[in-house]
RNA sequence: GGGCGCGUAGCUCAAUUGGAUAGAGCACCGGAUUUCUAAUCCGGUGGUUGCAGGUUCAAGUCCUGCCGCGCCUACCA
């Protein structure tokens, strides 16, 4: 409503403009909020007009405001010094669309979109830092799909890495344990957090003599062969972890349709229908002397050539030589072929651009059974197509943004510009621990530790907070306060109540934070219910429904009756006049969920949500702290009342459904 | 050394991507409920936006140079 308005006032403005001056090459006109909801609810800046017009801004805005004639939905524009056009919105008709949910047609943007997130190494339990990869990447696929796009969740799994080998030589080669010794293991309630410990030791061994390294390489090296002993304990081990993951995300409500794994990428070839596509296109070169002597290579993304800066029309003929820092390795000089390397082959596979497929099996079937499927070399004959995709967003951390460039490079060394447009790397930093969280945790820190603002979680030393023992702690800690609060429930209710708000304080948390930002757990921040978290903004919907309920109103029928049977005269007589701002700002608050989603999505920022849900109830609890509602005495004034809390409360519902929070029934 | 990013209130973070008086939460101080739930609300204290220049009608935001911090920079993934 909002957004379409916001779009149907600048293209009205800038048409004006340019009617009125045909000959002056214009920028475009940029809309923005007014500081004060009395100024107004948009704001035009008239600046950037008055050097091409040569004309003073307050000039233009006064031409504007008197030429421009009524347009649908503004009551009125003012001009403000020192150049603005103040342009509100009739707030009437805004509240009565609002009151029946009324949504402009938009088009959806044709092609599916394939969103790539969690991936997490499937050889230990996961922690906070994937918690964050997760819960952006699951709130990316809500927006994704609020805007009715068609979209497919990825988790990819490498499962055959040097992370799953390390594992696999701790249970074989530390642990000395048999085959069907770690099956039964595999059985464990938290297998997961068995590995995580054992990783650790695993470290430490390869650290006390350098010698055990070569367990690693031989233990790498059969899992390659898939008929060994060793690559099934890999597959074991992997596949119960990977099980374990999608439990463990399941408790927030995320869910996959399909995990490629990187073993499937190896044995169904892959990567050889890439290399000789690469080849051919001159992508990779082969490296003849030098510390990468024997090498297949690629310019490392981000460097430049020194020949292709200047006008160098055509010299195909002597390919550049890359300097040895600016090479990046993508097939070792034993033939081998590295991470990157299997990657543009996985990503030429997620645009239709490799020719190949994976099989496909049924892996996990979620309680509302949905089904989640799985790369495998013998696959069902009946599945859901995956890959051939219009669009791409990866969503994995800034450590990793060379990688990721360096695959977009190749695709548009193979002539795929196009895809390599529609390729976005959703980069966002770690989480890391604070000093004093490290310390709760029982880790040793040396003074340098101390000292810092906050220290990278390592999966290597078993240095973090996993995924579980937070979530446990935070049910816990909640069900502390729903038990205390209200006694007479049964204690399954209570745990269903404290399980709803500790999501929503974990998702809110990761959210609100912007991508760019490290953020420096601290168990004391991330605990709290109170301010700007999850349960506040819950709290505030619960508020809105304990009206409805203690009047006997049923909501639905009243939203429904509000939707039929109001009139704009009704409204105007609430929203008009000197002290209407306080309300009107909640309805304009409303408005804007549409224009947030946009927002979020062309800047690939879930943070701006997390403010919009923070933003209206805030505005919602001052609101219903200012007025008494069910005690309302005028039956016109308290009908507007409750109307306005139905729009609040549906909004913000909206909004922290699509952040994966969800509202319990009381709290 | 090179690449990417960060530096804003005591602490943790925002700032509609260059716009009007830099805003929230926490912490601290003081207040509010016989009322629809106090996981709430209201008020107060707190700022030379790391430093120095520059561009612009307008700079926390862009450019240059410093200072400090983090990450990446393996024939690991």
């Amino acid at each position: 409503m909002y957004r379409d308005l916001e779009h149907r006032l600048a293209q009205r403005i800038a048409e004006f403009l340019r009617s009125r001056y045909p000959d002056a090459s214009l920028p475009s006109v940029v809309i923005e909020q007014p500081p004060k909801v009395e100024l107004g609810d948009f704001a035009i800046p008239l600046f950037p007009f008055a050097k091409p017009l040569r004309t003073a801004p307050l000039k233009i805005a006064e031409a504007i405001c008197a030429g421009i004639g009524s347009i649908e939905g503004i009551a009125e524009m003012q001009v403000a010094p020192p150049g603005y056009l103040n342009v509100k919105i009739d707030r009437a008709s805004m509240a009565v669309a609002l009151s029946a949910d009324q949504k402009p047609p938009a088009e959806v943007p044709a092609g599916k979109i394939l969103v790539e997130h969690t991936s997490i190494n499937p050889n230990k339990a996961a922690h906070i830092g994937h918690l964050r990869n997760a819960i952006l990447g699951d709130t990316f696929v809500r927006l994704l799909r609020y805007e009715d796009r068609e979209v497919d969740v990825q988790n990819y799994i490498d499962n055959t890495g040097v992370q799953v080998a390390d594992v696999v030589v701790g249970f074989t080669q530390i642990e000395k344990k048999s085959r069907a010794e770690i099956e039964a293991l595999t059985r464990q309630p938290r297998f997961d957090y068995y590995c995580w410990d054992l990783y650790a030791r695993v470290s430490q061994w390869y650290a006390q003599d350098k010698n055990n390294l070569q367990a690693r390489r031989e233990t790498l090296h059969a899992i390659e062969d898939a008929s060994s002993d060793t690559a099934a304990i890999a597959e074991l081990i992997s596949t119960a972890v990977l099980r374990r993951h999608l439990e463990t995300m399941d408790r927030l409500d995320i869910e996959y349709d399909f995990l490629p794994r990187e073993s499937e990428i190896l044995h169904l070839n892959f990567w050889d229908a890439a290399f000789a596509k690469l080849k051919e296109a001159g992508v990779l070169t082969y490296e003849n002397e030098g510390k990468n002597k024997g090498c297949w290579i690629m310019r490392r993304a981000g460097t430049t050539s020194k020949a292709s800066t200047t006008e160098n029309a055509e010299d195909t003929e002597e390919p550049e030589k890359i300097s040895e820092e600016d090479q990046k390795v993508i097939v070792r000089s034993n033939g081998t072929v590295g991470y990157v390397g299997k990657d543009i082959a996985y990503h030429m596979w997620k645009f239709g651009l490799l020719g190949r497929d994976f099989n496909y099996r049924k892996f996990y079937r979620y309680p509302n059974q949905h089904e989640c499927w799985i790369s495998a070399m013998q696959g069902e004959k009946d599945h859901p197509h995956f890959g051939n995709v219009a669009e791409i967003y990866n969503v994995i951390d800034a450590r990793q943004s060379e990688a990721q460039n360096t695959v977009i490079e190749a695709l548009r060394g193979l002539g795929h510009n196009e895809a390599a447009d529609h390729y976005t790397h959703f980069s966002y930093e770690m989480v890391a621990l604070t000093p004093r969280c490290a310390a709760e945790l029982g880790y040793t820190l040396s003074e340098e530790d101390k000292a810092r603002s906050y220290i990278e979680v390592s999966g290597r030393k078993g240095f973090g907070v996993k995924a579980d023992d937070l979530l446990d702690r935070l049910i816990a800690s909640a069900k502390n306060e729903v038990d205390s609060r209200h006694p007479q429930l049964t204690d399954a209710e209570r745990l269903s109540i404290a399980t709803q708000i500790a999501i929503g304080a974990l998702r809110y948390f990761m959210l609100k934070f912007t991508k760019q930002s490290v953020i420096a757990f601290d168990f004391k921040e991330a605990l709290s219910f109170e301010g700007e978290t999850g349960p506040y903004a819950q709290y505030a919907v619960v508020r809105a429904t304990s009206i409805f309920k203690k009047a006997e109103i049923d909501l639905e029928s009243f939203c429904r009756d509000v939707a039929r049977n109001v009139s704009a005269e009704s409204f105007t007589k609430f929203l008009a006049g000197n002290n209407a701002d306080e309300f009107w700002e909640l309805w304009q608050a409303s408005a804007k969920t549409s224009y947030i989603v946009d927002q979020c999505i062309a800047t690939t920022e879930p943070a701006y949500l997390a403010k919009h849900a923070f933003q209206l109830a805030q505005l919602f609890s001052a609101f219903y702290h200012r007025h008494p509602i069910l005690s309302e005495p005028d039956e016109k004034r308290k009908r507007f009342l409750l109307a306005t809390v139905a729009v609040v409360r549906r909004e913000m519902i909206r909004t922290l459904a699509v952040m994966g929070i969800t509202v319990p029934p009381l709290m």
